[in-house]
DNA sequence: TTCAACAGGACCGTTTTCGTCCGGTCTCGG
DNA sequence: CCGAGACCGGACGAAAACGGTCCTGTTGAA
């Protein structure tokens, strides 16, 4: 229903919140922020990869491997996080891919909507996964 | 793919901005629009449907109908379209429904979240039909 | 060498999106 | 009064996205 996160990026973000409770660079095993968070592993797994694959954690594998943030939670934006795992934020196709929007030259509307967006981006980018974290822990 | 608005709220957007450009009160049929705007025509339909329970548009059945703003396009804002069309605008569900958020709590991010929430809101809210819609005609 | 843990892709049921279609109803014009 | 033009509203349906599982690697520490 309407513009909301899917549970895929709300997942991320639970997770990702997490971690940043941590020590910076602490790592957390995908069994153990499954169950801290309450996501069901075999999903999680998924998600967790597209932010290591985005740049956003880092993984280590073997015994005791796990997952880390890649930089300091308030380098981390909930845009960063979002569009990872869900892919680009934009309200419409046009201001994403200006080239397909060449219709009947109907689009002065196009720097409104620019505008638009760039304020929504900018909403994004402010919150970072420090302000969104409680009190940290040891 | 995202937080994106659905093609239906896209579409909505670009009916009711079209809407804008005439003198306040003016009828254009569902054809019309459609033609206009490139919008199938059936489809439309049921979204110009949402947009008049939604009280944001009104109808006129019979010969030479068709629809208008409810209100001038300074007062009809982009969430007001986007919720009356695709529902609720929400990043993610606890902010909607506290209730169903009670999970160990760990919920110190709420307040967060529901700052995030509300500047999000306070975007969509500052956007007017009026500020969308390129000099009017006619 | 073993085994814990991530990597990555195939798969799949359900829901949502994005429409189409059709019969009904209303209203204007003649 | 009649008929055509236009909206009303719900049923229907294909296709894509979502939400999640599973299984076979590969890696690396003990």
């Amino acid at each position: 229903m309407g513009l909301q996160l899917t549970r895929g990026g709300e997942y991320a973000i639970r997770a990702m919140t997490y971690l940043a409770r941590f020590p910076e660079g602490h790592v957390a095993s995908l069994h153990d922020i499954g169950q801290a968070q309450d996501i069901p592993e075999s999903f999680l797994a998924k998600i967790l990869q597209s932010l290591v694959h985005g740049g956003l954690a880092v993984s280590q594998r073997g015994a005791h491997g796990g997952f880390a943030l890649a930089r300091p939670a308030s380098e981390i934006t909930m845009r960063d996080v979002i569009e990872a795992v869900d892919g680009p934020v934009a309200l419409n196709q046009c201001v994403l891919w200006p080239e397909d929007c060449e219709r009947s030259g109907d689009c002065e509307t196009h720097k409104a909507w620019a505008r638009a967006q760039a304020q929504l981006m900018d909403v994004l980018d402010t919150i970072t996964l420090r302000s969104l974290a409680p009190t940290p822990v040891g």
